[in-house]
DNA sequence: ATGCACACGTA
DNA sequence: CGTACGTGTGCATT
């Protein structure tokens, strides 16, 4: 090959070293690209730019030896020799500046050296490496976005010099400097001396530009000797000038000079280039995103297929006994469920893949399963599921627990990462363990293939949870978590269909009515359910005023016809049906079908693994929002029953966790000496920002402090809470100065998480939860104002969701070990719905409080309500006697 | 069929 | 221009 043949050639002459100036083309690659971001929120233009120049000199010039020189964060001599060295230099820009580490990341991963030296930059290091290794016999080429390394040119050292934007790249020789410049490459050094140089803010000799710069320096050689002979020198302004600014002159060549003697030693054998991991690469580009480049970078991977594991579908006698013996001897079993209808585990039937070591697969029907309950209910033996709550719940319907659940790879990966979504099990494995998997293997096959290989995700896994300290969280909080999340599953909850059948057609006479009088009024017909005939209508047709506008079109949100509601008719009408359609197609019609046939009741699928701030949530359907605050609303809860008359429903709901959490991570002493009295949160706040006794409260300005109370805590702005409470802007920065006044501690709480996310990129719950919050950084006003809230509201949020989640582990054990048959239903953040027999209901209900409160202890009492009844809705309180 | 935008239900 | 979700609808896209 050409490329082979060419490089002999090089062998038999100078090797050639390639000497990279990262700071400068760092610079270069950053403004030559728009702001990217990765979809962790890093900046990654600059690294992006760099990387590509990067790889295209790899490929243009196939170098056998490449060193990096970085700038480290210091002054340098220049500034000490010169104080407005560089001042009229921007900043670097704060979306560059993390993006040095990415770029070290790069480099480090490819093996290229990396040369530093405080008090030195870049373009030093890179003078004093070229001088060595030209000394030693190399060919030298410097890549850089920076002219003055012109002046390093000789006879084996050329310069790569980025012109503009990344890929116009001019090498400059000796003859070309010469060509160019019609000087020496050390003249222009003196050059510089001389004409100075206004973006290092280097002052030189005033009146001197590029052209009297050459002339002198062509007649007089240098610098010194112009200086020695000034009277020689043309122009008595100019001699004049020389002499007033000799002084400046010589300075200015000193910081123009580039050092070719810092003290650093470059090590030549250590830069060969080619030296790295195509798997670590491939991983670190995933990372960043560099999508484009990945496939050059794949190739070194491993395959997995279908020939690494052995799949067993129809167990013989003969293989029953082995994966028996074999568990015995491995002391684990790697599990996963199999579902055709992959979104509802509860009704579908399912296979139970089992795997006792590291290549056989055996892959049970459900009602085998049964059969292996002693394998799989045994205590002493490790599980590590993938899809494990899918499993508990397949298991569960044959009756069997699996007991002993160490390890669930997807939560792992949730807990590192919780703010973006987790990865499906092909990109997880093939992340994780830096493989490929085979394309075309069935959803079964695929989960067969990652049994084989969980042993290892889970030493990858565990490890990283361990030096995030997140293991703790895994092991005690969510691993368990899976029990009874996958009974709440099983269990379902009863829905009395004929009574949402009764309010369906109850309401549907009313709707009716509306969409015609809405009609007429308009004028035409329209379609009410699309906002973009609503906002035709009301503000091309009917000229009301535009409130709003939406990327697409006019709002016509509730906000908006709110304030229009008195300008016609056909608001406060639209208002009304817009509530009533919502409840009749999102919950009368929706719910009923979703009822499990086979069960009879309505299962839902609490995810463990979506939300960033560690609560749960629920989908078909969402429980979790079944509608409470509207009276007609309400009537909805009706319909959610306990399985027959002498069971009830309890529910059991914290009273205002996160405020009290709010008081414990503050430690505002207002806030705690309230909750450790007893006192009313709202009534306080109203005190305080009312400046009135505790007693001359009004039930409406305790309404307003109940707004601010939960606004504030997650960094409301005066202009929401002005709308809110319809008072004006500057009513409301008072409201909330006094808040402040009145609360010190929660200022002090919010200033400080908003400095620990800067600092440490991520902000942590009382149970070391985590969330990483880059864009806190960021230089956009929006961006970070919505990360300030989020640094703010997550460790609020995500503790109570901690809590709550250790309390359902309690519950669910307290009615295990008891054998109650009370049972847990729902989950909604601060709720828990039970069902339970009513000759358990005495007994039952102090377990539940107790548990749910002593949960964990904060600095203020947490405190559980208890409501029980015929419903969801019409239900008394419950008083423990 | 699929994906997005909007609007709106909950804590 | 308060956080965290999921769903139904319309409508444009494939």
């Amino acid at each position: 090959m050409a490329a082979e043949k060419d490089k002999s050639e090089k062998d038999k002459s100078r090797k050639t070293i390639y000497l990279v100036d990262t700071y400068s083309l760092a610079h270069r690659a950053f403004y030559a690209l728009p702001l990217l971001t990765n979809s962790a929120g890093e900046y990654t233009n600059s690294v992006y730019g760099f990387t590509r120049m990067l790889l295209s000199l790899i490929d243009d010039k196939e170098p056998d030896m490449l060193a990096a020189a970085f700038d480290k964060e210091a002054p340098t001599f220049r500034h000490e020799a010169y104080e407005d060295y560089k001042a009229d230099r921007k900043e670097t820009p704060e979306e560059l500046k993390p993006q040095f580490a990415l770029i070290r990341e790069v480099l480090e991963e490819f093996n290229i050296p990396i040369y530093e030296k405080e008090g030195y930059e870049a373009d030093d290091i890179i003078g004093t490496l070229a001088k060595q290794a030209s000394s030693r016999g190399f060919k030298v080429v410097i890549i850089t976005g920076d002219r003055d390394a012109l002046q390093l040119v000789e006879d084996n050292i050329e310069i790569m010099y980025t012109r503009k934007g990344l890929s116009d790249i001019v090498t400059y020789d000796l003859s070309r400097v010469r060509e160019d410049y019609e000087l020496e490459p050390e003249q222009l050094i003196d050059r510089k001396g001389l004409m100075g140089d206004s973006s290092d803010n280097i002052p030189g000799v005033p009146g001197i530009g590029k052209k009297t710069a050459k002339t002198l320096l062509k007649e007089f050689k240098d610098l010194d000797t112009i200086l020695d002979n000034i009277e020689e020198v043309s122009g008595k302004k100019r001699r004049e000038n020389l002499r007033k600014n000799s002084e400046q002159a010589l300075m200015s060549r000193e910081l123009g000079r580039i050092a070719t003697d810092v003290p650093v030693e470059f090590d030549t054998d250590c830069c060969k280039w080619g030296d790295y991991q195509e798997g670590r690469i491939y991983e670190l580009f995933s990372r960043l995103e560099f999508n484009s480049l990945l496939d050059r970078f794949e190739a070194d991977r491993l395959e997995l297929t279908a020939e690494d594991y052995n799949l067993v579908e129809n167990l013989t006698e003969q293989d029953r006994e082995e994966l028996r013996e074999k568990t015995l001897e491995t002391g684990f079993l790697n599990l996963a469920v199999y579902h055709e209808d992959y979104s509802m585990p509860v009704k579908s039937r399912g296979r139970l893949l089992l795997s006792p070591d590291e290549k056989k697969v055996y892959s049970l029907e459900s009602d085998e399963i049964e059969e292996f309950a002693d394998l799989l209910e045994e205590k002493t033996i490790v599980k590590r599921t993938v899809r494990g709550k899918e499993a508990l719940i397949e298991a569960g319907k044959a009756g069997v627990e699996i007991s002993n659940i160490k390890f669930e790879s997807r939560l792992a990966s949730y807990l590192l990462e919780p703010s973006s979504t987790v990865p499906d099990l092909k990109t997880l494995l093939e992340s994780e363990l830096e493989v490929v998997i085979q394309e075309d293997l069935e959803q079964q096959e695929l989960l067969a293939l990652v049994l084989t290989r969980q042993r290892h995700l889970e030493q990858i896994l565990i490890s990283k949870l361990e030096n995030n300290e997140l293991d703790e969280l895994y092991r005690e909080i969510e691993i368990p978590l899976l029990y009874p999340l996958a009974a709440m599953e099983l269990n379902g909850i009863r829905l009395d269909c004929d009574y949402l059948e009764e309010l369906s057609q109850k309401w549907s006479g009313r709707i009716e009515e509306m969409v015609s009088k809405a009609h007429s009024l308009a004028g035409e017909e329209f379609n009410l359910n699309s906002p973009k005939q609503v906002g035709e209508i009301l503000f091309e047709k009917l000229g009301l005023p535009v409130i709003k506008k939406t990327k697409t079109g006019y709002s016509t949100s509730i906000s908006v016809l709110e304030k229009l509601e008195d300008q016609h008719e056909i608001v406060p009408l639209i208002i009304e049906y817009r509530h009533w359609s919502k409840l009749k197609s999102t919950y009368l019609e929706a719910l009923p079908p979703l009822v499990n046939p086979q069960t009879g009741r309505l299962h839902t699928s609490f995810n463990q693994m979506v939300t960033a701030t560690g609560r749960l949530s629920s989908t078909n359907p969402n429980l979790q929002n079944i509608p409470i605050r509207s009276e007609e609303g309400r009537e909805i809860r009706r319909a959610f029953v306990p399985q027959d008359e002498d069971w009830v429903l309890l529910a059991a709901d914290y009273s205002q966790i996160e405020l009290r959490i709010l008081a414990h991570i503050s430690q505002d002493e207002n806030l705690l000496d309230t909750y450790l009295q007893g006192g009313d949160i709202h009534n306080e706040t109203a005190r305080g920002i009312f400046e009135v006794d505790s007693e001359k409260v009004t039930g409406n300005m305790r309404r307003k402090a109940k707004v601010i109370n939960f606004g504030l805590a997650y960094g409301m702005s005066a202009y929401r809470l002005a709308d809110d409470l319809d008072i004006s802007r500057q009513e409301a920065e008072e409201y909330i100065e006094k808040y402040f006044t009145r609360f010190s501690g929660v200022r002090e709480y919010m200033d400080n998480i908003c400095q620990e996310a800067r600092e440490k990129g991520f902000v942590t719950t009382i149970l070391n939860r985590r969330r990483y919050i880059p864009e806190i950084k960021s230089q956009n006003y929006h961006r970070r104002s919505f990360a300030e809230r989020t640094a703010i509201n997550t460790p609020i949020q995500g503790s109570a969701a901690d809590i709550m989640k250790i309390a359902m582990n309690r519950v669910h054990r307290c009615l295990k070990e008891a054998e109650w048959e009370s049972r847990l239903l729902l989950q909604v953040h601060d709720e828990l719905v039970l069902e339970v027999p009513r000759k358990e209901l005495e007994d039952i209900a102090p377990v539940i409080k107790t548990e749910m409160e002593g949960a964990y202890e904060i600095a203020v009492p947490l405190i559980v309500d208890l409501e029980v009844g015929s419903n969801w809705k019409d239900k008394e309180k419950y008083s423990i006697t």
